[in-house]
DNA sequence: ATAACATTGTGAAATATTTCACGGTCAAAA
DNA sequence: TTTTGACCGTGAAATATTTCACAATGTTAT
């Protein structure tokens, strides 16, 4: 199977959450220009997505809900399951750890560490907290395989090293520090400070207009 | 001053964290290669992007970061200042609030707002939190343009319309439900999941061109 | 049954973004 | 002073992404 690019695999991801919260809606098919209008792209855009994945829709009917939602999942590799460890288990950790209750089956939060003892072996929101030193052990049992850095900027580095050294294959680094690591290992960094200054800039310069709806043809 | 891309943004506003990190250290000026290096980009993109801002560097010393963050600051705008204020005060948005403590100062936190009555009035990390009916008011008291949302998924749609209607340009939001909001509105969904998803994908299918992994939406 | 019509699927065109590649420049070494 | 070499700036080429535009097709109204 040809390999998604970045751009698209996002948007595929972002037309899963959509749908999700359409299921148990009344409508069972949604239309190109309603997903697109919902996220803000192009009913163009849209079709071709879902093109990539081999979807097929109907003519006046649109994209059924719950085929669509399959072939996604297939697409997203939401078949294979992976482990979440959630480093760091301050107000950010733990707010992760509660909102995480995700309609994703494949990813599971599997636990925390923190190096406030005061923190450790407690369980927060279902999940337990270990402490730091346990890092290596715990990941090799639970084969961890994603994890989701939100520790003080000075640890953050010397940390995502060790999870890498303990298996760890992806890394989703909240701490305001940006991470220096092989390119083999999946990184996403998430800097709310990028965020807000790029809101800001588009605030005052709006970007380009975005031709949505329907286009006459002819 | 011609309008940047979304995209040449995010990364401007990427150096421009790398070069605050970098500032009080012995290095007076850096090299394309290295700021490269450190956000998994090519050499010649990081020229490029700083070609369109006007910055000059020199051969042999590279580009000075003084002068690097001086133009950056001018080209992202952050001689306009902005109010932020965020809206939910939780584990999610206390961590926001704490964290935020940023090195741009054209971003400053002004307030939060919760619903729960036993937060209002409290002061967290020097932001004092009011309760959500003041929401309107305190808005257009304190002039606040950007609104961080990290609300439960329920009640954010109509949150953001009232933020919007009391005169907000730019929403971020945290929570898990994708927003619809009018298109002069700047608006950056981040949801965790499909961050997660995202490097689930990239785990199991590596990408050569995958150099950054950023948020790249639309 | 048929007409009218909105919507899909998709080559092809248009844009946008990234990389290449090389002349010009600065600093340090000879 | 001259040479050497690493690095910058940038037009042009290469890629990647998005949009256009329209034939094909399912649905609904008549």
């Amino acid at each position: 199977m040809q390999t998604i690019s970045e751009k698209v695999v996002g948007r595929l991801s972002r037309y899963r959450t959509l749908l999700t919260e359409q299921k148990d809606g009344e409508r069972t098919h949604l239309f190109s220009h309603e997903i697109a209008a919902a996220m803000r792209l192009s009913d163009s855009q849209v079709r071709r997505d879902l093109m990539t994945i081999g979807t097929r829709g109907l003519p006046s009917r649109g994209y059924e809900i719950q085929g669509l939602l399959l072939d996604l999942d297939q697409a997203l590799n939401q078949t294979r399951v992976h482990g979440v460890a959630v480093v760091g288990a301050g107000n950010m950790g733990r707010a992760l750890i509660a909102n995480l209750e995700s309609t994703r089956t494949n990813l599971r939060i599997k636990c925390a560490f923190d190096a406030d003892k005061s923190k450790c072996n407690r369980v927060y929101s279902g999940v337990k907290c270990h402490p730091m030193d346990a890092l290596e052990t715990v990941v090799a049992q639970e084969g961890i395989t994603l994890a989701i850095l939100c520790v003080p900027a000075a640890s953050a580095q010397a940390l995502a090293e060790r999870l890498v050294h303990a298996g760890v294959k992806g890394v989703l680094n909240f701490s305001s520090q940006a991470l220096r690591l092989p390119r083999t290992i999946a990184l996403e960094e998430i800097d709310i400070g990028n965020y807000l200054a790029k809101l800001a800039y588009f605030t005052i310069h709006p970007s380009k207009e975005r031709r949505n709806g329907r286009h006459e043809d002819r």
